[in-house]
DNA sequence: CGGTCAATTGATGTAGTTCAAGGTTAGTGG
DNA sequence: CCACTAACCTTGAACTACATCAATTGACCG
Protein backbone atom coordinates (compact mmCIF):
# COMPACT_ATOMS: atom_id res chain seq x y z
CA UNK A 1 0.00 0.00 0.00
CA UNK A 2 1.62 3.58 -0.75
CA UNK A 3 0.86 6.34 1.27
CA UNK A 4 -1.86 8.14 0.54
CA UNK A 5 -1.17 11.67 -0.89
CA UNK A 6 -2.66 14.63 -0.10
CA UNK A 7 -2.25 18.43 -0.66
CA UNK A 8 -3.96 19.57 3.17
CA UNK A 9 -2.07 16.89 4.82
CA UNK A 10 1.16 19.77 5.56
CA UNK A 11 3.37 22.01 3.92
CA UNK A 12 4.40 20.52 0.83
CA UNK A 13 7.99 21.19 -1.20
CA UNK A 14 7.74 24.03 -3.95
CA UNK A 15 10.21 22.53 -6.46
CA UNK A 16 8.59 24.30 -9.07
CA UNK A 17 9.34 27.25 -7.34
CA UNK A 18 12.54 26.67 -5.44
CA UNK A 19 12.76 29.66 -2.72
CA UNK A 20 15.89 31.63 -3.61
CA UNK A 21 17.66 34.18 -1.80
CA UNK A 22 15.38 36.97 -3.83
CA UNK A 23 12.11 35.84 -4.77
CA UNK A 24 8.37 36.24 -5.02
CA UNK A 25 7.71 34.06 -1.65
CA UNK A 26 10.27 36.54 -0.16
CA UNK A 27 7.41 39.18 -0.29
CA UNK A 28 5.34 36.61 1.53
CA UNK A 29 7.60 35.21 4.06
CA UNK A 30 6.88 37.85 7.09
CA UNK A 31 2.61 38.00 6.00
CA UNK A 32 0.98 36.30 9.00
CA UNK A 33 -1.11 32.90 7.97
CA UNK A 34 -4.87 33.45 7.01
CA UNK A 35 -6.86 30.14 7.82
CA UNK A 36 -10.13 29.94 5.82
CA UNK A 37 -12.88 27.43 6.42
CA UNK A 38 -14.10 25.23 3.88
CA UNK A 39 -16.30 26.84 1.37
CA UNK A 40 -14.84 30.16 2.49
CA UNK A 41 -14.64 32.96 -0.09
CA UNK A 42 -11.13 34.69 -0.83
CA UNK A 43 -12.60 37.16 -3.14
CA UNK A 44 -15.08 37.89 -5.42
CA UNK A 45 -15.31 38.15 -9.36
CA UNK A 46 -15.44 42.28 -10.07
CA UNK A 47 -13.69 42.97 -6.59
CA UNK A 48 -10.75 45.44 -6.81
CA UNK A 49 -7.42 43.22 -7.32
CA UNK A 50 -6.51 44.52 -3.86
CA UNK A 51 -4.36 41.63 -2.86
CA UNK A 52 -2.48 38.75 -4.04
CA UNK A 53 -2.82 35.71 -2.02
CA UNK A 54 0.10 32.60 -1.52
CA UNK A 55 -1.44 29.53 -0.76
CA UNK A 56 0.18 27.93 2.27
CA UNK A 57 -1.93 24.50 2.96
CA UNK A 58 -5.82 23.41 1.64
CA UNK A 59 -7.37 23.48 -1.60
CA UNK A 60 -9.10 26.80 -3.19
CA UNK A 61 -11.63 26.82 -6.29
CA UNK A 62 -11.37 30.05 -8.86
CA UNK A 63 -14.57 30.00 -10.84
CA UNK A 64 -16.51 32.21 -12.40
CA UNK A 65 -20.67 32.28 -12.15
CA UNK A 66 -22.90 31.82 -14.98
CA UNK A 67 -26.17 34.58 -15.29
CA UNK A 68 -28.26 31.04 -15.00
CA UNK A 69 -26.90 30.24 -11.75
CA UNK A 70 -24.49 28.01 -13.30
CA UNK A 71 -20.48 27.71 -12.72
CA UNK A 72 -17.85 27.37 -14.00
CA UNK A 73 -14.55 26.42 -12.10
CA UNK A 74 -11.68 27.81 -14.04
CA UNK A 75 -9.01 25.90 -11.71
CA UNK A 76 -7.93 24.93 -8.48
CA UNK A 77 -5.23 26.28 -6.42
CA UNK A 78 -2.40 24.26 -4.37
CA UNK A 79 -0.43 25.02 -1.70
CA UNK A 80 2.72 27.13 -3.51
CA UNK A 81 0.32 28.79 -5.78
CA UNK A 82 0.10 32.30 -6.19
CA UNK A 83 -3.80 33.05 -6.34
CA UNK A 84 -5.06 36.47 -7.71
CA UNK A 85 -1.88 37.83 -9.80
CA UNK A 86 -4.86 38.74 -12.15
CA UNK A 87 -2.58 41.71 -13.76
CA UNK A 88 -5.69 43.98 -14.04
CA UNK A 89 -7.74 46.51 -11.48
CA UNK A 90 -10.48 43.63 -10.51
CA UNK A 91 -10.18 39.71 -10.03
CA UNK A 92 -11.35 37.68 -13.28
CA UNK A 93 -12.79 35.29 -11.32
CA UNK A 94 -14.08 34.36 -7.50
CA UNK A 95 -12.12 32.01 -5.32
CA UNK A 96 -13.20 29.73 -2.53
CA UNK A 97 -12.00 27.43 -0.16
CA UNK A 98 -12.46 24.05 -1.12
CA UNK A 99 -11.73 22.56 2.23
CA UNK A 100 -9.70 24.27 5.53
CA UNK A 101 -6.95 26.22 3.98
CA UNK A 102 -4.46 28.45 5.24
CA UNK A 103 -2.85 31.19 2.51
CA UNK A 104 -0.93 34.69 3.02
CA UNK A 105 -2.11 38.40 2.11
CA UNK A 106 0.61 40.60 0.64
CA UNK A 107 -1.00 43.81 -0.63
CA UNK A 108 -0.94 44.18 -4.60
CA UNK A 109 0.99 47.58 -4.10
CA UNK A 110 3.77 45.70 -2.30
CA UNK A 111 3.60 43.49 -5.26
CA UNK A 112 4.10 46.30 -7.71
CA UNK A 113 6.71 47.98 -5.41
CA UNK A 114 8.83 44.90 -5.79
CA UNK A 115 8.52 44.48 -9.47
CA UNK A 116 9.22 47.83 -10.49
CA UNK A 117 11.96 47.67 -7.71
CA UNK A 118 13.68 44.43 -8.40
CA UNK A 119 14.02 43.69 -12.31
CA UNK A 120 14.72 39.88 -11.20
CA UNK A 121 10.96 39.60 -9.83
CA UNK A 122 9.34 40.71 -12.93
CA UNK A 123 9.98 36.98 -14.71
CA UNK A 124 8.45 35.70 -11.81
CA UNK A 125 5.12 37.51 -11.90
CA UNK A 126 5.43 36.96 -15.98
CA UNK A 127 6.38 33.26 -15.37
CA UNK A 128 2.87 32.79 -13.34
CA UNK A 129 0.57 34.36 -15.51
CA UNK A 130 2.48 32.61 -18.07
CA UNK A 131 1.81 29.51 -16.51
CA UNK A 132 -2.08 30.64 -16.04
CA UNK A 133 -2.37 31.32 -19.94
CA UNK A 134 -1.05 27.75 -20.27
CA UNK A 135 -3.60 26.28 -17.84
CA UNK A 136 -6.51 28.21 -19.45
CA UNK A 137 -5.48 26.82 -22.97
CA UNK A 138 -4.96 23.12 -21.75
CA UNK A 139 -8.87 23.17 -20.47
CA UNK A 140 -9.92 25.13 -23.83
CA UNK A 141 -8.50 22.10 -25.69
CA UNK A 142 -9.73 19.27 -22.57
CA UNK A 143 -13.44 21.07 -23.16
CA UNK A 144 -13.40 21.28 -27.15
CA UNK A 145 -12.44 17.43 -27.33
CA UNK A 146 -11.47 15.46 -24.86
CA UNK A 147 -14.93 13.13 -23.77
CA UNK A 148 -15.76 12.01 -20.01
CA UNK A 149 -13.53 9.88 -19.51
CA UNK A 150 -10.43 11.86 -20.85
CA UNK A 151 -11.32 14.72 -18.92
CA UNK A 152 -11.56 12.70 -15.60
CA UNK A 153 -8.21 11.08 -16.42
CA UNK A 154 -6.87 14.46 -17.14
CA UNK A 155 -7.68 15.60 -13.80
CA UNK A 156 -6.73 13.34 -11.61
CA UNK A 157 -3.07 13.44 -14.23
CA UNK A 158 -3.06 16.98 -13.20
CA UNK A 159 -4.12 16.74 -9.67
CA UNK A 160 -1.69 13.85 -9.11
CA UNK A 161 1.48 15.94 -10.98
CA UNK A 162 1.18 18.54 -7.96
CA UNK A 163 1.12 16.57 -5.40
CA UNK A 164 4.26 15.37 -3.21
CA UNK A 165 5.19 12.71 -4.66
CA UNK A 166 3.58 12.23 -8.69
CA UNK A 167 5.98 9.76 -9.32
CA UNK A 168 4.62 6.72 -6.84
CA UNK A 169 4.18 3.34 -8.26
CA UNK A 170 0.89 3.38 -7.19
CA UNK A 171 -0.09 6.70 -6.31
CA UNK A 172 -3.19 7.20 -3.69
CA UNK A 173 -4.85 10.27 -4.06
CA UNK A 174 -7.05 12.62 -1.43
CA UNK A 175 -9.65 14.79 -3.47
CA UNK A 176 -10.23 17.41 -1.00
CA UNK A 177 -12.96 18.54 -3.40
CA UNK A 178 -16.61 17.27 -3.90
CA UNK A 179 -17.63 15.88 -7.15
CA UNK A 180 -20.14 18.91 -8.28
CA UNK A 181 -16.74 20.52 -8.31
CA UNK A 182 -15.07 18.23 -10.44
CA UNK A 183 -18.34 18.20 -12.86
CA UNK A 184 -18.19 22.36 -12.84
CA UNK A 185 -14.33 21.78 -13.63
CA UNK A 186 -14.25 19.61 -16.10
CA UNK A 187 -18.09 20.80 -17.96
CA UNK A 188 -19.68 17.62 -17.46
CA UNK A 189 -23.11 16.95 -14.86
CA UNK A 190 -21.89 15.19 -11.44
CA UNK A 191 -24.06 11.87 -12.94
CA UNK A 192 -21.46 11.93 -15.58
CA UNK A 193 -18.97 12.10 -13.29
CA UNK A 194 -19.39 9.64 -11.24
CA UNK A 195 -20.10 7.18 -13.87
CA UNK A 196 -16.75 8.06 -15.50
CA UNK A 197 -14.91 7.31 -12.26
CA UNK A 198 -16.91 4.07 -12.16
CA UNK A 199 -15.68 3.26 -15.55
CA UNK A 200 -12.77 3.85 -14.47
CA UNK A 201 -12.75 1.31 -11.89
CA UNK A 202 -14.14 -1.42 -14.24
CA UNK A 203 -11.18 -0.60 -16.31
CA UNK A 204 -9.13 -1.19 -13.46
CA UNK A 205 -7.51 2.14 -13.66
CA UNK A 206 -8.59 3.44 -10.44
CA UNK A 207 -9.04 1.85 -7.38
CA UNK A 208 -11.20 2.86 -4.07
CA UNK A 209 -9.56 1.31 -0.70
CA UNK A 210 -13.62 2.23 0.89
CA UNK A 211 -16.14 2.05 -0.88
CA UNK A 212 -17.91 4.79 1.67
CA UNK A 213 -14.85 6.84 1.62
CA UNK A 214 -14.93 7.67 -2.44
CA UNK A 215 -12.51 10.75 -2.21
CA UNK A 216 -9.48 8.51 -1.43
CA UNK A 217 -8.34 6.88 -4.76
CA UNK A 218 -5.64 4.80 -6.06
CA UNK A 219 -4.48 4.78 -9.43
CA UNK A 220 -3.70 1.42 -10.11
CA UNK A 221 -2.45 1.98 -13.65
CA UNK A 222 -1.03 5.49 -13.93
CA UNK A 223 0.34 4.99 -17.55
CA UNK A 224 -2.77 4.14 -18.72
CA UNK A 225 -4.74 6.60 -17.12
CA UNK A 226 -2.05 9.31 -18.58
CA UNK A 227 -2.57 7.51 -22.21
CA UNK A 228 -6.76 8.18 -22.06
CA UNK A 229 -5.74 11.54 -20.81
CA UNK A 230 -3.99 11.41 -23.64
CA UNK A 231 -1.13 13.51 -22.47
CA UNK A 232 0.84 10.92 -23.98
CA UNK A 233 1.60 9.43 -27.15
CA UNK A 234 -0.70 5.67 -27.91
CA UNK A 235 2.67 3.86 -28.63
CA UNK A 236 4.50 1.04 -27.63
CA UNK A 237 2.76 -0.06 -24.11
CA UNK A 238 -0.82 -0.80 -25.01
CA UNK A 239 -3.82 -1.06 -22.95
CA UNK A 240 -3.10 -4.58 -21.95
CA UNK A 241 0.04 -3.89 -19.89
CA UNK A 242 -0.06 -0.44 -19.77
CA UNK A 243 -0.14 0.70 -15.58
CA UNK B 1 -28.73 48.18 -47.15
CA UNK B 2 -25.96 49.09 -44.63
CA UNK B 3 -22.41 49.41 -45.47
CA UNK B 4 -20.78 45.67 -45.54
CA UNK B 5 -18.17 46.15 -42.56
CA UNK B 6 -14.85 44.07 -42.44
CA UNK B 7 -11.59 44.24 -41.04
CA UNK B 8 -9.79 43.78 -43.87
CA UNK B 9 -11.18 46.38 -45.78
CA UNK B 10 -8.49 49.71 -44.86
CA UNK B 11 -7.19 50.67 -41.24
CA UNK B 12 -9.86 50.79 -38.61
CA UNK B 13 -9.73 53.50 -35.40
CA UNK B 14 -8.43 51.80 -32.10
CA UNK B 15 -10.70 53.17 -29.99
CA UNK B 16 -9.49 51.22 -27.17
CA UNK B 17 -5.73 51.75 -27.54
CA UNK B 18 -5.68 55.48 -28.57
CA UNK B 19 -2.33 56.36 -29.64
CA UNK B 20 -0.69 58.39 -27.04
CA UNK B 21 2.68 60.15 -26.86
CA UNK B 22 4.02 56.96 -25.14
CA UNK B 23 2.34 53.99 -25.87
CA UNK B 24 3.52 50.40 -26.71
CA UNK B 25 2.32 51.08 -30.91
CA UNK B 26 4.60 54.25 -31.04
CA UNK B 27 7.26 50.88 -30.53
CA UNK B 28 5.86 49.52 -33.92
CA UNK B 29 5.58 52.86 -35.69
CA UNK B 30 8.89 52.84 -37.66
CA UNK B 31 8.85 48.76 -38.72
CA UNK B 32 7.81 47.87 -42.39
CA UNK B 33 4.69 46.18 -42.59
CA UNK B 34 4.93 42.51 -43.82
CA UNK B 35 2.18 41.30 -46.01
CA UNK B 36 0.92 37.56 -44.84
CA UNK B 37 -0.74 35.72 -47.88
CA UNK B 38 -3.66 33.61 -47.03
CA UNK B 39 -3.12 30.12 -44.81
CA UNK B 40 0.52 31.88 -44.58
CA UNK B 41 1.78 30.81 -40.92
CA UNK B 42 3.38 33.74 -38.67
CA UNK B 43 4.85 31.32 -36.24
CA UNK B 44 4.39 28.04 -34.76
CA UNK B 45 3.53 26.53 -31.26
CA UNK B 46 6.92 26.44 -29.11
CA UNK B 47 8.95 28.50 -31.18
CA UNK B 48 11.32 30.77 -29.14
CA UNK B 49 9.14 33.81 -28.49
CA UNK B 50 11.58 36.16 -30.28
CA UNK B 51 8.84 38.48 -32.37
CA UNK B 52 5.46 40.24 -31.59
CA UNK B 53 3.28 41.72 -33.82
CA UNK B 54 0.66 44.06 -34.41
CA UNK B 55 -2.34 43.48 -36.75
CA UNK B 56 -2.65 46.35 -39.26
CA UNK B 57 -4.48 44.27 -41.63
CA UNK B 58 -6.72 41.49 -42.20
CA UNK B 59 -7.36 38.45 -39.58
CA UNK B 60 -5.35 35.46 -38.11
CA UNK B 61 -5.91 32.75 -36.43
CA UNK B 62 -4.03 31.51 -32.66
CA UNK B 63 -4.88 27.84 -32.54
CA UNK B 64 -3.46 24.54 -31.31
CA UNK B 65 -2.83 21.71 -32.70
CA UNK B 66 -3.72 18.22 -30.76
CA UNK B 67 -2.34 14.87 -31.28
CA UNK B 68 -5.37 13.28 -33.35
CA UNK B 69 -4.96 16.37 -35.89
CA UNK B 70 -7.80 18.27 -34.78
CA UNK B 71 -7.11 22.13 -33.86
CA UNK B 72 -8.58 23.90 -31.34
CA UNK B 73 -8.50 27.45 -32.71
CA UNK B 74 -8.11 29.91 -28.91
CA UNK B 75 -8.68 33.30 -30.67
CA UNK B 76 -9.34 35.18 -34.15
CA UNK B 77 -6.47 38.77 -34.12
CA UNK B 78 -7.89 41.82 -36.40
CA UNK B 79 -6.64 44.97 -36.77
CA UNK B 80 -5.28 46.72 -33.86
CA UNK B 81 -4.56 43.61 -31.80
CA UNK B 82 -0.84 42.84 -30.67
CA UNK B 83 0.23 39.03 -31.21
CA UNK B 84 2.55 36.69 -29.48
CA UNK B 85 2.70 38.59 -26.18
CA UNK B 86 3.10 34.92 -24.52
CA UNK B 87 5.46 36.85 -21.93
CA UNK B 88 6.69 33.33 -21.34
CA UNK B 89 9.81 32.47 -23.56
CA UNK B 90 8.29 30.29 -26.10
CA UNK B 91 4.67 31.02 -27.90
CA UNK B 92 1.96 29.10 -26.54
CA UNK B 93 -0.04 28.20 -29.69
CA UNK B 94 0.45 28.53 -33.43
CA UNK B 95 -1.02 31.50 -35.82
CA UNK B 96 -1.74 31.65 -39.65
CA UNK B 97 -3.47 34.41 -41.85
CA UNK B 98 -7.00 33.64 -42.20
CA UNK B 99 -7.06 36.11 -45.25
CA UNK B 100 -4.35 38.14 -46.73
CA UNK B 101 -3.04 40.21 -43.87
CA UNK B 102 -0.69 42.55 -43.17
CA UNK B 103 1.68 43.20 -39.63
CA UNK B 104 4.56 44.93 -38.24
CA UNK B 105 7.05 43.12 -36.70
CA UNK B 106 8.89 44.23 -32.89
CA UNK B 107 11.59 41.81 -31.37
CA UNK B 108 11.47 40.95 -28.14
CA UNK B 109 14.01 42.27 -27.04
CA UNK B 110 13.09 45.58 -27.70
CA UNK B 111 9.43 45.79 -26.34
CA UNK B 112 11.33 44.35 -22.85
CA UNK B 113 13.83 47.10 -23.15
CA UNK B 114 10.75 49.79 -23.10
CA UNK B 115 8.96 47.85 -20.55
CA UNK B 116 12.25 48.45 -18.38
CA UNK B 117 12.87 51.29 -19.42
CA UNK B 118 9.29 53.46 -19.35
CA UNK B 119 7.30 52.43 -16.89
CA UNK B 120 3.82 53.47 -18.58
CA UNK B 121 4.58 50.86 -21.00
CA UNK B 122 4.09 48.56 -18.58
CA UNK B 123 0.19 48.72 -17.46
CA UNK B 124 -0.56 48.62 -20.95
CA UNK B 125 1.74 44.95 -21.50
CA UNK B 126 -0.32 43.81 -18.58
CA UNK B 127 -3.40 45.32 -19.81
CA UNK B 128 -3.00 43.30 -23.22
CA UNK B 129 -2.51 39.73 -21.05
CA UNK B 130 -4.95 40.67 -18.85
CA UNK B 131 -7.36 41.13 -21.88
CA UNK B 132 -5.86 37.74 -23.42
CA UNK B 133 -6.73 35.87 -19.74
CA UNK B 134 -10.65 37.48 -20.00
CA UNK B 135 -11.03 36.16 -23.53
CA UNK B 136 -9.59 32.71 -22.78
CA UNK B 137 -12.48 32.42 -19.16
CA UNK B 138 -15.14 33.50 -21.42
CA UNK B 139 -14.33 30.84 -23.70
CA UNK B 140 -14.15 28.15 -21.34
CA UNK B 141 -17.79 29.53 -20.51
CA UNK B 142 -18.85 29.38 -23.88
CA UNK B 143 -17.20 25.82 -24.24
CA UNK B 144 -18.97 24.40 -20.91
CA UNK B 145 -22.10 25.79 -20.95
CA UNK B 146 -23.43 26.91 -24.51
CA UNK B 147 -25.41 25.44 -27.12
CA UNK B 148 -24.70 25.44 -30.48
CA UNK B 149 -26.79 28.60 -31.26
CA UNK B 150 -25.67 30.27 -28.78
CA UNK B 151 -22.05 30.01 -29.36
CA UNK B 152 -22.46 30.97 -33.14
CA UNK B 153 -24.52 34.54 -32.06
CA UNK B 154 -21.81 35.02 -29.57
CA UNK B 155 -19.06 34.49 -31.98
CA UNK B 156 -21.03 36.53 -34.20
CA UNK B 157 -21.40 39.17 -31.32
CA UNK B 158 -17.67 39.24 -30.38
CA UNK B 159 -16.84 40.06 -34.36
CA UNK B 160 -19.44 42.26 -34.64
CA UNK B 161 -18.03 44.16 -31.25
CA UNK B 162 -14.79 43.98 -32.56
CA UNK B 163 -15.84 45.83 -36.42
CA UNK B 164 -15.71 49.13 -37.42
CA UNK B 165 -19.49 50.29 -36.52
CA UNK B 166 -20.73 48.02 -34.35
CA UNK B 167 -23.50 50.04 -33.35
CA UNK B 168 -25.16 50.14 -36.63
CA UNK B 169 -28.37 49.26 -37.09
CA UNK B 170 -28.21 46.16 -39.04
CA UNK B 171 -24.90 45.76 -39.21
CA UNK B 172 -23.26 43.39 -42.44
CA UNK B 173 -20.24 40.96 -41.42
CA UNK B 174 -18.18 39.62 -43.88
CA UNK B 175 -16.53 36.86 -42.03
CA UNK B 176 -12.82 36.29 -43.82
CA UNK B 177 -12.58 32.49 -41.72
CA UNK B 178 -14.51 29.66 -43.54
CA UNK B 179 -16.77 27.38 -41.47
CA UNK B 180 -13.84 24.89 -40.11
CA UNK B 181 -12.02 28.09 -39.10
CA UNK B 182 -15.68 29.12 -36.67
CA UNK B 183 -16.17 24.72 -35.93
CA UNK B 184 -12.49 24.78 -34.38
CA UNK B 185 -13.03 27.92 -32.36
CA UNK B 186 -16.64 27.19 -31.12
CA UNK B 187 -15.98 23.61 -30.84
CA UNK B 188 -18.52 22.11 -32.98
CA UNK B 189 -18.43 20.36 -36.42
CA UNK B 190 -18.38 22.27 -39.63
CA UNK B 191 -22.08 20.94 -39.54
CA UNK B 192 -23.61 22.07 -36.54
CA UNK B 193 -21.91 25.73 -37.42
CA UNK B 194 -23.89 25.23 -40.77
CA UNK B 195 -27.24 24.03 -39.19
CA UNK B 196 -26.84 26.95 -36.26
CA UNK B 197 -26.90 29.88 -39.12
CA UNK B 198 -30.00 28.21 -41.02
CA UNK B 199 -31.86 28.24 -37.64
CA UNK B 200 -30.73 31.79 -37.11
CA UNK B 201 -31.53 32.76 -40.77
CA UNK B 202 -35.21 30.75 -40.34
CA UNK B 203 -35.91 32.85 -37.10
CA UNK B 204 -34.94 35.81 -39.15
CA UNK B 205 -31.86 37.08 -36.55
CA UNK B 206 -29.86 36.81 -39.72
CA UNK B 207 -29.97 37.03 -43.55
CA UNK B 208 -27.70 36.37 -45.94
CA UNK B 209 -27.67 38.93 -48.80
CA UNK B 210 -26.74 36.39 -51.67
CA UNK B 211 -27.20 32.47 -51.60
CA UNK B 212 -23.95 32.23 -53.12
CA UNK B 213 -21.77 34.12 -51.03
CA UNK B 214 -22.18 33.20 -47.64
CA UNK B 215 -19.39 34.80 -45.69
CA UNK B 216 -21.20 37.97 -45.56
CA UNK B 217 -24.12 38.35 -43.28
CA UNK B 218 -26.61 40.72 -42.58
CA UNK B 219 -27.73 40.86 -38.35
CA UNK B 220 -31.48 41.77 -39.02
CA UNK B 221 -31.79 41.16 -35.66
CA UNK B 222 -29.15 42.56 -33.32
CA UNK B 223 -30.66 42.59 -29.99
CA UNK B 224 -31.96 39.01 -30.13
CA UNK B 225 -28.30 38.08 -31.00
CA UNK B 226 -27.33 39.49 -28.13
CA UNK B 227 -29.55 37.66 -26.10
CA UNK B 228 -29.21 34.44 -27.33
CA UNK B 229 -25.30 34.53 -26.98
CA UNK B 230 -26.62 35.22 -23.32
CA UNK B 231 -24.72 38.52 -22.92
CA UNK B 232 -27.94 40.77 -22.39
CA UNK B 233 -30.32 39.67 -19.56
CA UNK B 234 -32.96 37.85 -21.20
CA UNK B 235 -35.87 40.83 -19.36
CA UNK B 236 -37.91 43.32 -21.24
CA UNK B 237 -37.36 42.99 -24.69
CA UNK B 238 -39.21 39.51 -25.96
CA UNK B 239 -38.23 37.14 -28.42
CA UNK B 240 -41.41 38.90 -30.76
CA UNK B 241 -39.95 42.09 -31.06
CA UNK B 242 -36.05 42.29 -30.13
CA UNK B 243 -33.95 43.16 -32.90
C1' DC C 1 -34.64 7.60 14.65
C1' DG C 2 -35.71 10.87 10.89
C1' DG C 3 -33.34 14.33 8.15
C1' DT C 4 -29.86 15.88 5.15
C1' DC C 5 -26.13 15.56 2.10
C1' DA C 6 -23.02 13.34 -1.24
C1' DA C 7 -22.55 9.85 -4.41
C1' DT C 8 -24.12 6.23 -7.31
C1' DT C 9 -27.14 3.92 -10.54
C1' DG C 10 -30.94 3.26 -13.85
C1' DA C 11 -34.18 4.81 -17.52
C1' DT C 12 -35.13 7.98 -20.94
C1' DG C 13 -34.43 12.02 -23.92
C1' DT C 14 -31.77 14.91 -26.99
C1' DA C 15 -28.19 17.87 -28.93
C1' DG C 16 -24.52 17.26 -31.57
C1' DT C 17 -21.55 13.95 -34.20
C1' DT C 18 -20.84 11.00 -37.93
C1' DC C 19 -21.53 9.42 -42.44
C1' DA C 20 -23.18 10.32 -46.86
C1' DA C 21 -25.06 12.95 -50.67
C1' DG C 22 -25.85 17.06 -53.43
C1' DG C 23 -25.30 21.89 -54.82
C1' DT C 24 -22.62 26.15 -55.97
C1' DT C 25 -18.40 28.48 -57.21
C1' DA C 26 -13.93 29.00 -58.99
C1' DG C 27 -10.14 27.37 -61.38
C1' DT C 28 -8.01 24.70 -65.31
C1' DG C 29 -7.42 22.93 -69.68
C1' DG C 30 -9.14 21.29 -74.01
C1' DC D 1 -17.40 27.72 -74.61
C1' DC D 2 -17.84 23.54 -72.12
C1' DA D 3 -16.08 19.60 -69.37
C1' DC D 4 -13.68 18.46 -65.29
C1' DT D 5 -12.04 19.00 -60.66
C1' DA D 6 -11.52 20.75 -56.13
C1' DA D 7 -13.18 23.62 -52.29
C1' DC D 8 -16.66 24.96 -49.56
C1' DC D 9 -21.12 24.82 -47.74
C1' DT D 10 -25.54 22.75 -46.85
C1' DT D 11 -28.77 19.09 -45.87
C1' DG D 12 -30.53 14.49 -44.52
C1' DA D 13 -30.46 10.09 -41.82
C1' DA D 14 -28.69 7.39 -38.22
C1' DC D 15 -26.08 7.03 -34.13
C1' DT D 16 -24.10 8.15 -29.55
C1' DA D 17 -22.35 10.44 -25.62
C1' DC D 18 -23.96 13.11 -22.36
C1' DA D 19 -27.89 15.43 -19.89
C1' DT D 20 -31.98 14.97 -17.43
C1' DC D 21 -35.08 12.94 -14.27
C1' DA D 22 -35.78 9.81 -10.66
C1' DA D 23 -34.73 6.38 -7.17
C1' DT D 24 -31.43 4.22 -3.89
C1' DT D 25 -27.64 3.92 -0.76
C1' DG D 26 -24.57 5.02 2.98
C1' DA D 27 -22.57 8.47 6.22
C1' DC D 28 -23.18 11.86 9.43
C1' DC D 29 -25.76 14.43 12.86
C1' DG D 30 -28.96 16.68 16.03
Amino acid sequence: MSAVMEHGGGPVQRLAHPARAISLYDLFRKQPAEYLCPGRSLFVEGDDAAHVFEVLDGALRVFKSVSDGRRVITGFMYPGDIVGVSLGKHYLGSVEAVCGSTVRRLPRSRMDAAVDADKRIRPMVFSLVADEMAAAQRQMILLSCKNSEERLCSFLLEYLNRSAFPGERFPCLNLPMCRQDIADYLGLTIETVSRAITKLIDKGVLQIENAAVRQTITIAKPLLLAQIAGEVAPSMPTAEDAG
